[in-house]
DNA sequence: GTTGTATCTTGTTCCTATCT
DNA sequence: AGATAGGAACAAGATACAAC
């Protein structure tokens, strides 16, 4: 649905049928986002995905939830239920007349319409803005446009340019949390590197100096006491491939973990280092300095 | 004799250029 | 414009050499 085209098929005689082709514009209040949901499955999303599914963060910032102003009422939830109850009442009927609307002014709206949406588009993205983020703020812009629209035309009852400054500060929220992607990845890596460290951190690293023989079932690697201060984990490159960075890039992991100052990388600039291993012989391990919130 | 470091080799991945 | 091949870069293992 949301690519907006249906599936290509041949007619009955083996001609191309035309596709069906539709604008949509749809709104979901999901409770995790796209990236959330991909995370979890161990994915990552592409660009593409988070266009077509633009994140707009619910909560308006002012401690009442998706409101920013009661108008006039107590609190969020009897706002919230007035609007229930007035929307069961009247819904549809703005909606027709805002039909009647376009219609009876077609002529004129085709050349000002996307006039309009040109103005809010360069008036909000930044400079050197990539497609994608131009391609959002269009669908944000149409949202503004008609809106002033039903407001100019006595639909709304709100007062001139609100729709525009709504629709200006979603697109804001929008932005910042789609630049600060990397960000919320950061985040995610190191903390699933966290928890892998504080659930096997105790149970599957052998102590690099034991002179009698462990039984350690699934190891994942050694470690040491630190030789600054600390207790260093050196995870076996397998392990620390496969498991550390499950669901993210290998590189990517190793970047953030580097500049986090968790894995410290070799003499050479490598991000393992070579450390001899009782029974392994000399090999490549990633050390890590794993350290506990209160440091 | 052991340990640490440096260099070489090999394998893999990514990017670019060329051809169809 | 897309696909494929080749080259470059990087990582990891191996080996050699030096120092303690």
């Amino acid at each position: 649905m949301a690519n907006g085209q249906g599936k290509v098929r041949a007619s009955r005689n083996g001609f191309a049928r035309s596709s069906q082709r539709w604008r949509l514009l749809f709104l979901s209040a999901g409770e995790t986002s796209l990236s959330a949901i991909m995370a979890q499955a161990g994915k990552q999303t592409t660009a593409g995905q988070e266009i077509r599914l633009a994140d707009i963060e619910a909560d308006a910032g002012s401690g009442m939830g998706i409101f920013e102003t009661l108008n006039g009422y107590p609190n969020a939830a009897s706002l919230a239920v007035a609007i229930k109850e007035a929307s069961s009442k009247y819904h549809g009927a703005v909606g027709k007349e805002w039909l009647r609307y376009l219609v009876a002014n077609r002529i004129s709206l085709k050349d000002f319409v996307p006039e309009q949406i040109k103005q809010f588009v360069t008036g909000v993205i930044p400079a050197r803005a990539a497609g994608q983020v131009e391609r959002v703020a269009r669908r944000f812009a149409l949202v503004a446009v008609a809106g002033e629209l039903a407001t100019h035309s006595k639909l709304t009852g709100w007062s001139q340019g609100e729709a525009i400054h709504a629709a200006h500060t979603c697109f804001a929220v929008w932005l910042e949390a789609f630049g600060g992607s990397g960000n919320r990845e950061e985040r995610a890596i190191l903390a699933q590197v966290r928890a892998f460290f504080e659930t096997h951190g105790a149970s599957r690293f052998e102590d690099i100096n034991a002179t009698i023989d462990q039984r350690i079932p699934k190891r994942a690697g050694f470690y040491r006491n630190g030789i600054k201060e600390g207790r260093e984990f050196l995870v076996l490159p397998q392990v620390f491939r496969k498991e550390v960075c499950e669901g993210f890039d290998e590189k990517t992991v190793k970047k953030v973990l580097l500049n986090a100052g968790l894995l410290l990388p070799g003499n050479d600039g490598k991000p393992s280092q070579v450390v001899r291993l009782q029974g392994l012989g000399s090999s490549r391990v990633y050390v890590i300095r794993y350290r506990d919130e209160e440091e």
